[in-house]
DNA sequence: AATGAATGAGTGTTCATTCAT
DNA sequence: CATGAATGAACACTCATTCAT
């Protein structure tokens, strides 16, 4: 009996474990989506970790329990977002490989497809880490943190070259210097999707991302298209 | 006598008057050329007014003496480059219209042009009117600066869609949305200008403008020379 | 039968009660022991007691279970420490009144040796306990416990008195000030240990309490001779 | 005439320029004898720089004006305690290389009086070096200012030693190990006026002193006494 | 009874801005 | 007009202490 107890026990402790587990997991998510919408509205230096900590209706103290510094915070933000970037070229690397790209346009339009998808998946993650081209917010952080952003930045653009590589190889693109173009096409995005973001600011909070939708896409769609037909043989 | 004297008196006046002129222009001009540099190499929020002062070798309240806030004086940096952007939109507008504007080449190397000029005058002062297009910092601004700049980047902006237009009706760019046109080409630049700054700031502080140098320039002409091919007709 | 079951689960009940007893009683060692430690290595201020509670293994409110405020715990540490500096100096006082000790360095050594015995039984107490001789560090106490160990601390003051009064009476000290003396001679002893563990303290964690044991037990025993001969007759 | 008001300016400006001058070693007095006191009472740890300034009568960043840091402050307060010191042990090794000083007492008499007169001079600033051998105290200083304290401790360690051995050689003092009768003098200096601080705390704040004085003198003369008679040969 | 999580109240430090001269 | 000095308001980060379970 007093084994079925404690076995009851056990099963109830587990339940409650697991529970823990996910309500740990959530706050996590909270802060993290909280200081997305914070350092996106206000910049790295900008953001304060009271105005986080306010936003996630927590105290700051609560905070630091989960992120040990704001750049570590930062951090958790910024690596998903190189990492799916670095993902969604492996992707098209192996379609490449594969042979399964077969016109200058979809291989162009698989590239921004990356970008945008990343985009897409985290707006706010993926504008913090167009934030690191401004060299205000790269110098604001620490050395370490510098050092583990570039190198992840690196490996991702070292992929995104590949596969600009492989398109030539492959008599998709045209023979182009591949630094230039990877560097072309990603401020491209960049660049669009900042000119964009603060175009559809000055609409009311509600309306903002349809309008900003309305106006990224086409102006993209555009850049494919003029690309592809620039880039073909 | 008195008369003469007086006017003796005025004339002497005059001329203290004007060196005084002459030396606040000087000074403001001086507070300028430091700020942008310290404003560029740290960034708005991190760069402070002791650190200005300082680099100027002036004293913070005489700072406060020529611009009232640090967003004074960082505002005035930037509206000199929006006139100098709308003035070279200007210059490519009367070219066209004279007809001495005779390729899609041409034109699209005009419009490169016109930026990088911007850029090459002020490379501060442009990276600090990127900057605005990034994050909330504009709304961190005061609400009457926010619309003055707001209004002169929409004229500018107005400008360069019609040099586009122009050049769709002049037959030298194929018929595409201008709006979209124009939105791509800014972006593009100012991306491909944050980028290569950031991977130029790896190295040590005297190599960099030569390095950016060497990062921007073939990336901007890949990207001239790619567009005129797809825009021609 | 009634009364027997009842009896049955009384002894049972008296069994585990014990066991908690004994368990509570490990606990509140454990973490005096850790404390002790801390506080010695890191000094009041600097320790925490999520440090504290780490390094004891157990949760922060568990500790708090035991002890109501961080100052407890630290008179926790410091109270047993003066008692058995009183004890010590009972038994010098009853070897003396049997007319056991016959030399007036045999004396010292014995004064010495209570005050050594407390530093090696619990160095970190001692030290802690020679800590609140510095600074206000006292009144940063609750009322209650500073007048708890102020009473304690005279007790103990006024028995080393009694003892060294003795050792007049009885002709093994010349005639001095015993207030003078009782505070030489502690005052002595603190000031040594405290330098030379500062002095261990620049070795490895690993060596110093050796290296500790090296420098302060010759001091030490100079200081018993030296004061011996002075103080015969 | 030009000439003479203009001579007339820079002599007014002169003066003014000494005044501030003078007003400005007056703060750093002020803020230094404020931060004496607090440091003393409080500890390093557990002094706060808003207290220092709020007890000064200044804001914090005024403070901050004058002293890069909290530790600079506790320097700038402890190093001329030190050097005070060392200055003091140069004085009794030059007497005893002239062949000024006779006898064993006056040797030691010598010695403490170096000690006393350095905490006569600035008795918060020698309790707050005497602090230092408090191990929680050094472990809250940085590595830099901890190694700079500790280089000029040695120092003056090392010219302490320095005196009693050119005691010895002088046939002043019977041949011990100076190194540790070098720490049993300081040891005991130190913690006798640890002591005596203590106790005379039990007083109200305006007898603090001449109730120290009436403690302090005499053990610390006592102290003399004894030694002298069993230091000489 | 034990604990993971939460937090109010500080810490040292910085910075834009304003006086007093 | 120029400036040395001063400061209110933040800011990142910490810690003793307390809930909720």
């Amino acid at each position: 009996m007093k084994n079925k107890t404690s076995s009851k026990n056990d099963i109830h402790r587990e339940i409650i474990r697991k529970r823990k587990e996910r309500e740990r997991e959530q706050r996590i998510q909270t802060i993290l989506k909280t200081a997305e919408r914070i350092f996106f509205s206000r910049g790295y230096a900008r953001a304060t970790m009271d105005e986080i900590a306010m936003a996630a209706e927590l105290s700051k103290p609560t905070i630091y329990q989960y992120f040990k510094t704001k750049e570590d915070l930062y951090l958790s933000l910024v690596i998903p977002v190189i990492e799916e970037l670095d993902r969604g070229f492996a992707g098209i690397e192996d379609r490449l490989i594969k042979g399964r790209i077969k016109s200058t346009v979809l291989l162009l339009r698989a590239v921004f497809k990356a970008y945008s998808h990343c985009y897409e998946t985290s707006p706010g993650g993926f504008m913090v880490l167009a934030l690191l081209q401004q060299t205000d917010q790269v110098s604001a952080l620490g050395e370490r943190t510098r050092t583990a952003l570039s190198e992840r930045g690196k490996r991702s653009f070292f992929r995104g070259r590949r596969v600009l590589q492989l398109g030539i190889e492959q008599g998709l693109i045209r023979k182009v210097d591949v630094y230039r173009l990877a560097d072309m096409l990603w401020g491209l995005f960049v660049g669009v999707v900042q000119l964009e973001t603060i175009k559809s600011r000055q609409r009311k909070e509600k309306d903002r991302s349809t309008e900003l939708e309305r106006l990224l896409k086409p102006t993209i769609r555009l850049a494919e298209e003029l690309l592809a037909q620039a880039l073909a043989k």
